[in-house]
DNA sequence: GGGGGATTGCAACATTTGTTCTATGTATGT
DNA sequence: ACATACATAGAACAAATGTTGCAATCCCCC
């Protein structure tokens, strides 16, 4: 078996016999993928220093992989490096580009879209950055840290952040129910929350009338509600504490859920390292 | 007189220079010039003799720049080859806005985590576009409209994303149910899934056993399946007929959401299009 | 529990690498 | 024409590189 001389077949050879690899091999395997640049251009020694191995092993992994040895291997990493630099479009032809999929002019069919959607998600993420005050920032933080069991709650298009924040603050070994209505039961558990817990509450519009009235009778009972929501005039920023207010700037019909999804990441994050 | 560090300045140093350089030596500097690849990879005595010079002559050359041998005017064509390669098109745009944002907030705190998740969120995104080929997007895209009934999976991390999809498909008219686990049964429902559905699944590092059986065990019975998973050693990788791997190079120490979340809805309008 | 195969660590090996040294050649200026 | 300074070529050297062989270890199957 000749070894792969093109990067793409590379991974694919490396996708095909990965699982009949060695446990050290899959390492190098792993590290190889995430590393390309350090395999076109260090050395072997330093390599296997990095990755906490001997040289050998790399080159019974160029071996494994049909190369005679790891130079034939680097070689097919020091090839692709070429080639991704010599493929540059000038910069102008990219700044067109990125104005062209901004203004929506690109071409139409599937790449059209994922290019439209990465363009709004990129302005999507910097204004959050911008609207976001980090007064609010830290005292939610501060918030869900200190309380006693944080109550998750989000419908519909809003369940996949709900469902994240819960997930990943369980992580934490934080009590962080999901407030869900399997079986129909929603209100009843919403009633016993008190004002040491917290309901962190993600909703846009139109905002899902069940989870509104929540988090409002919540907010009247003096619990400290956090909302995510989309602007000013939601409900949810009557009926919260703290509001996190993304503005939807899109050229899309509908909401993009990538600046909620980065916001609660960046949560929990923030909560962890204040609890550790 | 230290050499230059970076490409730019080596050739200001250079076009300063030339005219009181030997002959020889200015032989070598065109060269330099015109195959700065070759400068980068190759090693001295291949290049010398690919001028027509001794490698004594390379070694000189180096010195007269105020480097200490060859391997140290090497080095700037080496940084200059993997820096041209990480601005390749949707990176350069933005690579200054991102150092803004951590030279700007790189303190800690949540409004430090915020940022750093908000920069990291951006590259995902441009990696995103950058990885995904329009051919895989397109047949994933027909495949997913033509299906009978499109079954959505993935767990933990990868739920939200499992859950958006399904949720978004379904409101496009298109049987599009979740394949979870309440009560216990999953893998009786995964059984029924046929040539002429399609199971479109979702997971990630380290990937949850259960989801990844139920994928090995369809692709094999020739359903098709579309996976959005990390990278080309996934097992999903293998047990996929369309593969989006969406890698990982960002700072944090656990995955980010915002790229997948963005190829889910991207897919789902894509498919809308196709349908309408 | 023990035997056999695969896997890994270690060290020695031959090769290649970058560098330096010296001798030869060459141009220049007096 | 000669001496001097400089440029070049070639060989020699020490360091580092990629590679291989062998022993120790781990793990699985009988």
């Amino acid at each position: 078996m000749p070894g792969a001389r093109n990067f793409d077949d590379l991974k694919g050879d490396l996708t095909r016999s990965y699982p009949g690899l060695s446990p050290q091999l899959q390492n190098i395997a792993t590290f190889a993928l995430e590393h390309p640049q350090d395999m076109a251009l260090d050395t072997v020694a330093r390599l296997a220093k990095g990755i906490g191995v001997q040289p050998s092993a790399m080159v019974r992994f160029a071996q494994a992989l049909g190369y005679e040895g790891f130079s034939g291997l680097q070689r097919v990493f020091r090839t692709r490096l070429v080639e991704r630099s010599n493929n540059h479009p000038g910069l102008r032809n990219y700044r067109e580009r990125i104005e062209a999929f901004r203004a929506g002019h690109e071409r139409p069919g599937p790449r059209g879209v994922l290019s439209q959607f990465v363009a709004d998600g990129i302005t999507s993420l910097e204004q959050l950055l911008e609207h976001v005050a980090p007064a609010d920032l830290a005292a939610a933080v501060k918030l869900l840290a200190g309380a006693k069991t944080i109550y998750v709650l989000g419908h519909r298009r809003s369940f996949p952040v709900a469902y994240y924040l819960s997930y990943a603050l369980t992580q934490l070994e934080l009590r962080a129910p999901l407030l869900d209505s399997v079986g129909g039961m929603l209100r009843e558990p919403a009633r016993l929350i008190g004002p040491k817990d917290a309901l962190l509450v993600v909703s846009f519009r139109n905002y899902t009338p069940e989870v509104v009235e929540i988090a409002k009778d919540c907010h009247a009972r003096k619990v400290p509600v956090i909302a995510i929501t989309d602007n000013a005039l939601s409900p949810l920023a009557r009926a919260s504490r703290i509001c996190f207010q993304i503005e939807e700037k899109t050229s899309m019909p509908f909401r993009m859920l990538v600046a909620p999804m980065c916001l609660a990441q960046a949560l929990v994050v923030a909560v962890g390292e204040q609890l550790g």
